[in-house]
DNA sequence: TATGAAAACCAACCCGA
DNA sequence: TCGGGTTGGTTTTCATA
């Protein structure tokens, strides 16, 4: 089976068990979790390749606390495109290094990002190059001065 | 050692490498990793228990696919709060199972909030909490309609 | 579709340098 | 602080139910 598109996925018991503990620890071992389960590691393995398979598992990472690796600024950035290139600028953007999330949204701006940088003035070429692009019209920049909450983990 | 505050960590040549490499795929074995570095295992192993005292490492997690699971919904909600409760404000609304991030921030609003929802009925019952809450002062939120990028990785 | 068993592979620990 | 070596744990495959 292949990546089957926007269908929402039924997941059993099994299935979301697992996630959840993937969520939690994405390196914790199949046969311990197996064990804790009563199931197979072979049957993990294979739960697990076929969540990776239908695209409901994207890739495991690492939460870094980037503020300790001198990423000490994040903004929000709400931006009003011109409508004509929304998909067009949101594609270019999706590849700028700063970026970790764009969103496209309804209301008086069109998509927000939500970026990190090192500094000041490595948000200041930002925003500058920004407001050169022809696409945007209109943007609308909130400083981070704390991070809070950074956690891409739902509760399932 | 034990973590160290805010203080910034300099990473060396291999734990830059193999922290890249965590974030790419935190399941890679430590082993394979160390045949291409020409490192051993050990010093990997080292390397990552320290960034992980260090807190430099956050954990190891999975990334998803919301919307296969049903959570079509996300929201980005600015928030201006009285201020003398902004801190217990803050702490209350990091515990909510649908916030993703809670960020600190200057300008109209004070904090801005991530969120994701199974439908428009949850968000509207969250918006509607959030508004009987007596430290809220006003809200703004705007619908996301499409998450064009969600990768909390930023390049290191 | 799940499993047990086996082979290949890997992590974790200790100790010597 | 690093890395070799050992021990015991882990993934992956496949034949079978």
């Amino acid at each position: 089976m292949t990546t089957n598109g926007k269908r929402k996925i039924d997941l059993d018991t099994i299935d979301r068990r697992l996630l959840i503990e993937l969520l939690r620890d994405s390196r914790v071992s199949l046969r311990r979790l197996s064990e804790e389960m009563n199931v197979s590691p072979a049957t993990l393995h294979n739960r697990l390749t076929k969540m990776v398979q239908e695209g409901v598992i994207r890739g495991f990472t690492t939460l870094v606390d980037y503020t300790k690796l001198g990423y000490s600024l994040s903004a929000i950035i709400m931006v009003k495109v011109n409508g004509k290139y929304l998909v067009e600028f949101e594609k270019e953007i999706s590849n700028a290094d700063n970026i970790v999330a764009v969103y496209d949204v309804v209301g008086e701006y069109d998509v927000v990002l939500i970026a990190k940088f090192r500094s000041v003035e490595d948000l200041d070429v930002f925003l500058k190059q920004l407001l050169k692009n022809s696409k945007v019209e209109r943007t609308y920049t909130s400083i981070v001065l704390n991070s809070v909450k950074e956690d891409p983990r739902v509760r399932i």
